[in-house]
DNA sequence: AAATAACCGAGACGGTACGTCAAGTCTTGAG
DNA sequence: CTCAAGACTTGACGTACCGTCTCGGTTATTT
């Protein structure tokens, strides 16, 4: 078995990418794309907590053996599935202006995160604890997100550290909002949070 | 049994605050004590999702079904323990200015989010779907405290509508750094926040 | 309380009549024929061991107290309730001949034993283990019916001893077609344990 | 999952013999075993009704699951448990004639039903309303005994039908003296029921 | 071609927790 | 006092998943 002693406990090797030593049957890669399918189904179906990977592996057809051999756990899956799925990329910088190209990139972000990552939060919520090796890696997931998106606004009118400062407030400021506040992020919060909280931080010239 | 139909399910009335018709023997209010107690204190041990209502009884000292008597599942549970409990009260606005002010609230913020609301987080999460009252009920309490907290605020050398702007901000920010970044908000985070977000968002005169 | 100690048990007295001591609120008899109805019609309902106190109580509109107040346990409860019940009379010797005495009785105990002493015979098989005074007790109810029964038929041209033959006789070999063969006693069956069981066994002169 | 659809409802599949597939990992036969030495044991020690699936879990050092997952319920269980045992044989027909040979039998049935089917009988009464297909169960398992034993009685001097009277008038005899007289069957009881019952109806020559 | 090594499906297994239910006791208020 | 209502403890119930394991069988690569 692919175990190894490290103090007291026993650990399985999970593959971080594929870790094949060539040798051996090689895994079917169909099997983790119905894993993955019918953990994001099942993910917006029931929710989070009531995923069991028992129906997971009904779902995808697939044996609970195989899912054990990939994935250490729920959390674990759930992250892999996240990450594969094929997330939409926030938006090139047009031509406008720094309003036009935040308000751009707050609306998508807005709507990633209403749509899809309330599982990740669950995933992220309860894996955090008891294993920070797995909570540093979906936070490295969002963070993905995050690096592609400041991108978007390098350069121009910005302050120092603007993309530092967006990365900090934007997300905080909309998941308040779904979580907390319970609201739809419409286009009208959307323009609020630019107009009255990031233009203000980001714009150069205007902190002292 | 009080059951009563709603559409083809069986529902179970479960009182809002005491429901008691008067006749028969009254619910003996220590035991609402003990279970929330037991179950704030497994809460900060063992997480939210390894959390068991068979542990809280046992740690309670009650019946498992004491526990269904009243509460419908694990969120609903922890959602009244949570509501019941001694939050510690925003620090009153000393004799300092805007900043001394600021930095005690958001150092007061970031300790309770950090220690307590973790767990609402998680009810949350689990709650939310599958009971929208819930939700709307866990937002409350969380809503409870920040009102409380930006009545600190009030009057000063503030901007118009500073205040919500506050609560809009702040926990956003502090939960996007616990969770996310999966950083402890010490006392530099604490500074940075106030200094670089929330001082140059609420200061008056500030913003055009 | 009515306890009183025993060892190191607490028994409750329980009245075999009344035992009104005189003091006190005084029971309402209704109860008890409520009770004796409920459990009498869930008997044969869902019988004997899915018959529970719960039940029998709402039926009766009666509180599960009032019911412990009055008798130890579903046995005795079932106990009573049997005993109460009014019993059909066997059917008066008509002015046939023996056998035609015979396929009365036999016709009529084949009905009673169907309708209402199975259920009976559960509480038998329930109680008289660890409680040997109740088994005791329901024999004896058993056995009234079968004096009264067997006195239909003394005298004629029996064999000295028959009465006691047929009631050692006739109810075992229906319990035996009811419980163990499982197969309806109709008319069939009942003239086939007249003609040849019971008249070879207890007509004068046939014996040796 | 081993679960088929009969109407709405999910029904598992329950082996009768062995059902076993092939495919997955073969059950341990020794669990059944020690489930059924386990439930035997207790059956005679505490009574049906007192029987959990705890103590014949633990008892059996065996996983409750592991009993779930292989019948229904308390009463699958023991009718499987009762089946399996190895049911002492009647004796065989020796070289005495009628009245030893049904002497023998009746004394063997008598303290057959007498030690150990009295927990059969609480659990065949318990379990045939409910489960009509446990019950015919229970009697295929009786019968059994019923065939082997009366097939010690065909030939020699016995009136045509003899044998499947016997076996419709001596267990009901037994029975009844067990259960509803609550008297011991002693040698003088044995020879009454031969003497006076069993070979006026069996000797050939005896009915017209 | 054969051996090797890993993958895969199926399902048994010991557990833990679930949510429900019934039994029997205890506590209140009302008659 | 007795009575009715209902909270309470205890503990069994049957179910759902967990994560591990053992099979029989199936690919691939390596020898």
């Amino acid at each position: 078995m692919a175990y190894f002693r490290y103090g007291t406990v026993a650990y399985r090797k999970w593959a971080q990418v594929s870790e094949s030593s060539g040798v051996g049957r090689p895994r079917d890669v169909r099997r983790d794309v119905a894993m993955h399918e019918a953990a994001l189904a099942l993910l917006t179906e029931v929710g989070y907590d009531q995923l069991s990977i028992e129906a997971i592996a009904a779902r995808a057809g697939v044996a609970k053996t195989t899912i054990y051999r990939r994935y250490r756990d729920k959390a674990a899956l759930v992250a892999a599935a996240v990450e594969q799925r094929q997330g939409s990329a926030p938006p090139e910088p047009g031509g406008g202006g720094l309003r036009e190209n935040l308000l751009a990139v707050v609306r998508w972000l807005a709507r990633e995160i209403a749509e899809q990552e309330i599982g990740v939060l669950g995933a992220l919520f309860a894996g955090m604890r008891g294993d920070p090796r797995l909570a540093e890696e979906m936070r490295r997931i969002l963070r993905r997100d995050q690096t592609a998106m400041t991108d978007r606004l390098r350069g121009e009118e910005l302050a120092p550290g603007a993309a530092e400062l967006f990365a900090e407030v934007a997300p905080g400021v909309i998941v308040h909002r779904i979580v907390f506040a319970g609201q739809r992020c419409d286009d009208r919060f959307v323009r609020h949070v630019v107009d009255d909280i990031l233009l203000p931080l980001l714009r150069k010239g205007i902190r002292t």
